[in-house]
DNA sequence: CGACATCTATCTATCGATAGATAGAATCAT
DNA sequence: ATGATTCTATCTATCGATAGATAGATGTCG
């Protein structure tokens, strides 16, 4: 079994409890626990908080973008397809927020450079889905599709109800 | 001059902030300062964190059904009108996140007393929205509409762009 | 009325715990 | 043995929370 290097052992335990808490809601003790080492070895990788977390928000948008894969070879509808199957997992299978729409809900109380990689993975969103070919001449717009992705992603998990997800997708009432 | 009552005072400095940078985001202190109290004096009305912030939703939540009226009485499609106007003035007048979408997001990080409260809020609106007369037969179901506003809100705040809120809630492209 | 008691709301001061961050020694790998 | 990495140890600042004192309003009762 090889380990995961340090680095990204770091991030992956800063995502899951950014995903849970948000920005303010956990701290280098907690990651450096998790992962098992101590919290200045934390610091040695990320000398700031928002160093940790711009590369939180960074990585989760290469992720994303590459499982995209590239918009405009894609049928038509498939692209929202795809950014959907994102949010599904996240809710389905993960059980976390997202961790640009936990950000974004805080940005007034994110460093800047946090606040721009956040920004960032919306418009990296918004792009994918204007290029990518629509199933019907106006169908989904853009910024509805992923409000919607990120507000049901808050419903379903607050209420509990991971059905109540794809309910939230669905034009008709349940 | 009338003074508010200091217990209004300290919930209006805490919503503010809770709205800006979610639970863990603010502190008694925090919340003090603003009134021009000190912290112990916030205990005083609000034992613990979990006391002030479920208070924080329930005002949030009983504010909203004020504003929102009785759902059976409206003519169709009002009932979706008046709970977007509720998430407009967010963006646009107060600049602020909705309060439960901002704790919605961080349920996993909140004591079950403020998650509980906030669920309460989102089964409010679900339950306007469906008693609500709509516009026309299947339109616009509840969940649908509640997911795009929290998100807009998200969307149009962390990319700074006011009227991204109205682009995301329209169903054609901008 | 006047004296005593209670309540309300705030204060000062402090608690133990934890926050982010840093310096410098130790260790590991090449 | 050099550079990368992790450690020990610590700092300053702040966290939520509590104790105890106080001032002023209100209430009770002889």
């Amino acid at each position: 079994m090889i380990e995961a290097p340090a680095r990204e052992q770091i991030l992956d335990a800063a995502e899951k409890r950014a995903r849970m808490a948000g920005y303010h809601g956990f701290s280098f003790r907690d990651v450096a626990e998790d992962v098992g080492i101590k919290s200045s070895s934390v610091h040695y990788h990320f000398p700031t908080k928002g160093d940790l977390c711009e590369a939180l928000a960074r990585r989760y948008t290469v992720r994303a973008a590459d499982r995209l894969g590239d918009p405009r070879i894609l049928a038509p509808g498939e692209g929202l397809e795809r950014v959907t199957a994102l949010f599904r997992d996240a809710v389905l299978v993960e059980d976390r927020m997202c961790l640009c729409g936990m950000f974004g809900a805080q940005r007034d109380a994110l460093p800047a450079q946090v606040a721009t990689a956040v920004s960032a993975f919306f418009q990296m969103i918004l792009d994918y889905l204007d290029v990518a070919p629509r199933a019907s001449r106006g169908s989904q717009n853009p910024a509805a599709l992923l409000a919607r992705l990120e507000g049901a992603l808050i419903l379903a998990r607050t209420l509990n109800s991971p059905s109540l997800f794809e309910d939230a997708l669905s034009e008709t009432a349940a």
